[in-house]
DNA sequence: GATGAATGAGCATTCATTCAT
DNA sequence: TATGAATGAATGCTCATTCAT
């Protein structure tokens, strides 16, 4: 029931988080899509096109969910509780997107590379927002901002990497405890913090 | 006073990291290097190999310094504060290396893809067996300890992705704050413990 | 009021003209006839099939026309003016028809061309005969009948090359022009020559 | 004793005249070059590249030639007949190399084009200037300059196209009789004009 | 050491064409 | 009529690698 689209648009996921975007060859994508690679350009622009597309469309998900917890919550405790559960679930539940976002920019040409880059740096200043805003409340103490935000989101992209919803910790409780490493990282006092977050956690907007 | 043998290094520390191992071609390499692609034959063997030697010798000299780390200090606390520094500043330093190690290991074939992550396994079982120890002496204090060290270890690599020796955070102020970052992290005491980390911190070896 | 037919092999007149059979893309074409490329061929056989149909079309044309200026003028000198004409008319009036007949020979397969060569060896028959008319009653005198003949066509057929109705030289005034140029070139008595064949000139027929 | 390159250049003469240079393949190029596709990138750049050369050889050499002609003759009906022996030699001796510059200007890309359009120019400029001249003189009667320019220029250029070293006209002979066309063609007074010409004719400089 | 010459295999992409709808 | 989907073959060009000099 799957177009021949949709199966490029997989096969281009799985291969250039498999491969790379240069280790992925086009006879690879159209043989993974059950297509001739003729065939493949009725359903692309260039393999380019195709890896922009892949890291548009994911990175646009991610921004409006980020901006759906934004809306939902006020304090800084809660919303950097809700885009931690935020980013951990989309990069354990996406592995494959979120890799080739985070991995592949380097194959982007300038162009392109400054439009991805774009949309993700308006999800980094997500980020930057509500540390800013955890800083000025009192809530978080670090010595720098920066630090804390880049420290975090690595920490938290990894999870893309490894993550496997067969292993011993399911995906509800690993965002669980990602969310009390990052309170615990930015100083906040998680006795009250995490319980707090808890209480609204079932709002966390599906990234689907 | 560089001889063309480490003129290719360099050439593919380089390429490989700002490229990506697929992306860069072996014409690429020798004009970087200062050669014709056939004379970067005599300090190298295929591509491939390049890449596994390169690798095989920043992992090296990863776990010398770790071991270094371990015979040095007794306790969890300043032993998982030297790992943090000494894998901060090693990333910040060896921004190349740590890059190509980390992101390009799917360029290898199964083999030498086996040798090059039992390399880093071998690294990485230090960072375990000290967290297990800060869990056995109740220093730390994680739900989850595998979660806790790919979170760590994600955190601190990242570092090779954004440090800019020109910019606000000197490197051993960045160390020192990843340090706390990794203590709070893990539920550490962070009152006397990075008190005493620091104490200990002159005896850090240096990866370089 | 065109019909996607006529929009066809206008489009691939202006085509192969500009970019040359070769040069000229299935793609392009229907674009230019605002057809995709399936529908193009409702309208045509092969792309070669539409090239071997406008180069006989246009040669037809050209045919039948000579023939009624054979029919209308008995002596050479009027023949051979009028023969000028009519193709240099022709020329200047249908540019692309005739440059693609002209250059595009060479992308014919062996049959297809040697169809339309024995169509242009009719029409160069025309032009020997009427030369050889003209040398046999003693109005032309050349050295060589073929070399004049082919220096006369070559020298006609480049009109389609450059002519620009825009231009200072109106067409009818560029024909006559040509008419004399070709005269003198075949050592015809210009004098009266060109007068009597201006008196006949209101019959040339139109190759239109 | 020839060298690859040159076979490159040879085969690349031989195809582009025959098939044109759209409707020549790399392959076909490298196999009548006896090297494969590949090596035929030691010996040039693009397959642009390539015919550019070519085109920018052959009008060099013509343009060299060319000022020789006019270093050497100093009226025009002299002039006029070494130019138009030249043209006509080196169009008969060297009928690739004409065919491809005078047929593929079509397929160069703009800026390549308006290069060679450029060399092509200042070739005919010196025509321009001759005839020009003659008209100053009062040694030739056209109604129009540039119409007499062109239509001699078509006129000798065709040579190309079916001159055969094997016919019943010899070269000499050949490039004899169309400077007498040509001059007749410009209304000159070919009972001494042709002498003229014929007495300096052995100073007429070779294009090879 | 160093390199020009060479290549088989592969690259991303386009070709002209067919066919079911 | 018209076209989306499909493709085998070909396009120009680059790949990593070898080898004689």
């Amino acid at each position: 029931m799957t177009s021949s689209g949709e199966r490029v648009r997989v096969a281009a996921l799985e291969l250039f988080a498999e491969r790379g975007f240069h280790g992925t060859g086009i006879r690879q994508l159209a043989e993974r899509a059950g297509l001739s690679s003729a065939s493949l350009y009725h359903y692309m622009g260039t393999k380019e096109d195709l890896l922009v597309e892949l890291m548009r469309t994911s990175l646009e998900r991610l921004l409006d969910a980020t901006a759906e917890v934004l809306a939902t919550h006020d304090d800084a405790v809660p919303r950097l509780t809700a885009l931690v559960r935020l980013h951990v679930t989309s990069h354990a539940e996406r592995p494959l997107e979120t890799r080739v976002v985070d991995d592949e920019v380097h194959a982007l040409s300038p162009q392109r590379r400054a439009d991805v880059v774009a949309l993700r740096d308006r999800y980094e200043a997500a980020w930057r927002e509500v540390i800013d805003q955890g800083l000025a409340e009192g809530a978080f103490r670090v010595e720098s901002a920066g630090v804390a935000r880049r420290a975090l989101l690595e920490m938290c992209s990894g999870v893309a990497r490894w993550f496997d919803p067969a292993g011993p910790t399911a995906l509800p409780a690993l965002a669980e405890q990602y969310a009390l490493l990052a309170l615990r990282l930015l100083g906040a006092d998680t006795r009250t913090a995490a319980a707090g977050a808890r209480r609204v956690g079932d709002d966390t907007p599906s990234p689907v």
